[in-house]
DNA sequence: CTGAACTGCAACCCTATGGTTGCACGAGAG
DNA sequence: CTCTCGTGCAACCATAGGGTTGCAGTTCAG
């Protein structure tokens, strides 16, 4: 039922050492796993892990140069899935709203 | 840094059975974990634990009537994040225009 | 009063996953 | 040509967390 991106974006963005790999390659505009992982705490090979759950999740896309691997940081699928989210508090708020009319209009 | 409610929310959104569970309580509006034990493929136990963390999140809160314990779905957090994401898309937007701009302009 | 319906706590299992280290390979830089 | 830098692959460790079962305690129904 939840095939949709959205799955993958959450489940990527749900880990902090993930969201801070985010944070600082958008500092950065675009980065290198090796250069990335002089910012963060973590070896060189977790940030490559992270970066391939990240790019799965359609959040960096990454291009070779030569010898290097450049990653960008990509906002539509944060877009998104901020959309997804609205949607959603919106649906339960219509639900929500609608079951609370019925009750009103029967019991008293 | 992110201490903020958005961390436990992007948490308890990234798991599939969490989705489905906010989902099937959406839909009844309000309703006990052995309620919605009968909708999931999951014992009740395993439920509550999942409401524990959705009500921490506060997507949902709690409320005992008797022996029943009632939760019921709270779209507040669903719109903070929502607005929280859109906002790190622009973020990212306008770095990485600046940057390609800065580029633009001294290279050629 | 007795039994059924729900909840809450605790112990446990097992897989997913975040993290590490070590090594081999391709590509520039000198 | 050689040295070094950066990547990619693989094995491996350890904990978090999703799931289960079992049991004791409340609160309502008959």
């Amino acid at each position: 039922m939840t095939a949709e991106p959205v799955d993958e974006v959450l489940g990527a963005l749900a880990d902090p050492t993930r969201r801070a790999l985010l944070d600082a390659l958008a500092r950065r505009g675009a980065a290198s796993a090796s250069a990335l992982a002089a910012d963060l705490p973590v070896s060189r090979q977790a940030i490559v892990k992270h970066l391939t759950v990240l790019e799965q999740a359609g959040l960096v896309s990454s291009a070779r140069t030569g010898r290097e691997m450049r990653y960008t940081p990509r906002s539509a699928p944060l877009d998104a899935t901020a959309r997804w989210l609205a949607d959603l508090a919106t649906s339960w708020d219509r639900r929500l709203d609608a079951i609370k009319r019925a009750a009103e209009s029967e019991d008293p």
